[in-house]
DNA sequence: TAGGCCATCTGGTCCT
DNA sequence: AGGACCAGATGGCCTA
């Protein structure tokens, strides 16, 4: 089932967390009803972990009972417990733990938060993204494998960019609204007799949809395919795709035909692939992208040029002009696809 | 209401 | 000792 996972509340304001509900606990680094979803970390005591209740409240009597804690061996109910014989709790060392503890959440929530925005970034250089539905990580995940997979099979030449097979690369594994999605996506522009997104509303994957990609389930078919809340892939986005096929195919036959295997490396692995809105705007803000030159080898071939192209079997119009030395400059240009 | 997804807390382990 | 990483647990939110 797709979901919008975009929260009421952003993740911004999330400051947060511990809430401790014994009053003595109240966190030092949080303020306020925390997360996103109101998030209360259950009470200590239900943990079951030695820092809950029972170390602390019995704080006054530390120093007479230092040996037999809870490990004692009279404890019939469960195995002894092995290791060095914990601690006592004293104050200082309940307040130590406390801050440590409250130090080591801190880091832990950063540490989720880089590892989220990652994601975030990764989701961007998705082949597909939408608004309004986001990613889920684990889809995230797969489909980033999928689509790294479908572009080094493309690149190899073993298929097209719009072949069942490059989708269902794309999709192999992923849910049916992901595959859905995807679908929709590489369902570029008005196609002969369909228009693409709006007249398919959801009903992709139900009982009346279209007929499930072999294997992957995938409403792949025009009538029937899922549109907005579905994303679309940038027209720009795919041109480059192919236009980089077409190049690789090339490439395919000089080096392959020579026995030679891969082509020889042209340098640092480019950013996305994308020569659309994504890669501008990173190009702007990020200075680590490089050169222009690193941009869409195959395109450079077009520089400057307008006009019909041809590449893997479409006919593509460029309807503005491709600079790739001021790539963020570049003005939207338009793909006709002739069947 | 169930199930999926998520953020967070927590304790354990490994490493510096 | 302390930080990074990990996995389990918990509870909230959302959709079907």
């Amino acid at each position: 089932m797709a979901k919008p996972y975009e929260r009421a509340g952003s993740r911004d304001e999330d400051v947060s967390p511990l809430q401790w509900t014994d009053g003595d606990m109240s966190s030092p680094d949080t303020e306020g009803p925390a997360t996103p979803h109101g998030y209360r970390p259950p009470a200590l005591e239900t943990r079951g972990s030695q820092v809950g209740s029972e170390d602390i409240e019995d704080d006054e009597e530390d120093d007479e009972e230092d040996d037999e804690d809870e490990d004692g061996a009279d404890d019939e109910d469960g195995p002894k417990r092995r290791g060095p014989k914990r601690k006592r709790m004293t104050k200082g060392r309940q307040e130590r733990f406390r801050v440590r503890r409250v130090k080591a959440n801190a880091r832990e929530r950063s540490r989720m938060h880089g590892l989220n925005d990652a994601l975030e970034n990764l989701r961007g250089i998705m082949p597909c993204h939408s608004k309004t539905q986001k990613l889920s990580k684990i889809e995230t995940l797969r489909l980033a494998r999928n689509y790294i997979c479908a572009l080094s099979e493309a690149l190899e030449g073993g298929q097209t960019l719009e072949s069942r097979a490059f989708l269902e690369t794309l999709c192999k594994g992923l849910s049916q609204p992901t595959s859905n999605l995807v679908a929709g996506c590489l369902q570029l522009g008005p196609g002969p007799g369909a228009g693409a997104g709006e007249q398919n509303q959801d009903r992709a994957g139900g009982p009346r949809g279209p007929p499930a990609l072999g294997g992957v389930g995938v409403g792949y078919s025009s009538p029937g395919l899922p549109s907005p809340p579905y994303g679309s892939l940038d027209s720009a986005h795919l041109m480059q795709l192919r236009a980089l096929k077409g190049a690789g195919a090339e490439r395919q036959n000089e080096y392959g035909a020579a026995g030679l295997g891969t082509p020889p490396y042209e340098g640092p692995p480019t950013p996305p692939l994308s020569i659309g809105s994504n890669l501008v705007a990173k190009q702007e803000s990020s200075p680590h992208y490089g050169p222009p030159q690193h941009y869409s080898p195959a395109l450079q071939e077009h520089a400057g040029q307008r006009g019909l192209y041809q590449t893997a079997g479409y006919e593509v119009h460029l309807d503005a002009t491709y600079d790739p030395y001021h790539p963020a400059h570049m003005t939207p240009m338009q793909v006709i696809y002739r069947h």
